[in-house]
DNA sequence: GCCAACGTTGGC
DNA sequence: GCCAACGTTGGC
């Protein structure tokens, strides 16, 4: 199994808009990026990723799961436009900011930290297992 | 609200 | 195939 990183403004669409989803789940669309949607080709049903909220909040604030492998996004006519779709699974017990992110050196070689522009990311198992820990989440 | 960083587009 | 112009993202 891999570990993602989904980044959306929750003005548009928010981890609560995910939970209200449930189990069914919603497609990750609107990306419009090919490394973006090159990550999402690379993942398997299965797979967990981090929620992230940007603007004011700029913190993971839940976990997602990988339900249906990518496919055509239903929001462009384009079809090299794919996504995956994915449900909410935990919420964080304590928000882990971009600030806290930024402050530990074990998370330096992060993405997030590093290009901060692209919307859906790798994470690597050393890096979901400290995230889990400042979330309180048993990963 | 600004702007740096980055990706995309289109003219050549 | 290069690169200038432009648009978008997201942190500050």
């Amino acid at each position: 199994m891999r570990y993602w990183l989904f980044k959306s403004e929750p003005s548009t669409w928010s981890w609560e808009d995910q939970v209200a989803k449930g189990a069914v789940g919603e497609e990750w669309n609107g990306v419009r990026n090919y490394q973006a949607r090159n990550f999402m080709r690379d993942m398997a049903v299965g797979d967990r990723g981090f929620f992230y909220h940007t603007q004011s909040e700029k913190a993971v604030v839940g976990t997602v799961e990988v339900i249906a492998k990518a496919h055509p996004d239903s929001t462009s006519d384009d079809d090299r436009w794919e996504c995956v779709d994915i449900k909410a699974l935990d919420p964080v017990k304590t928000p882990v900011t971009l600030e806290q992110i930024k402050a530990d050196e074990r998370l330096s070689g992060m993405v997030l930290v590093n290009n901060s522009r692209l919307s859906v990311q790798p994470v690597t198992n050393v890096e979901w297992r400290i995230i889990c820990d400042l979330a309180g989440l048993t990963g």
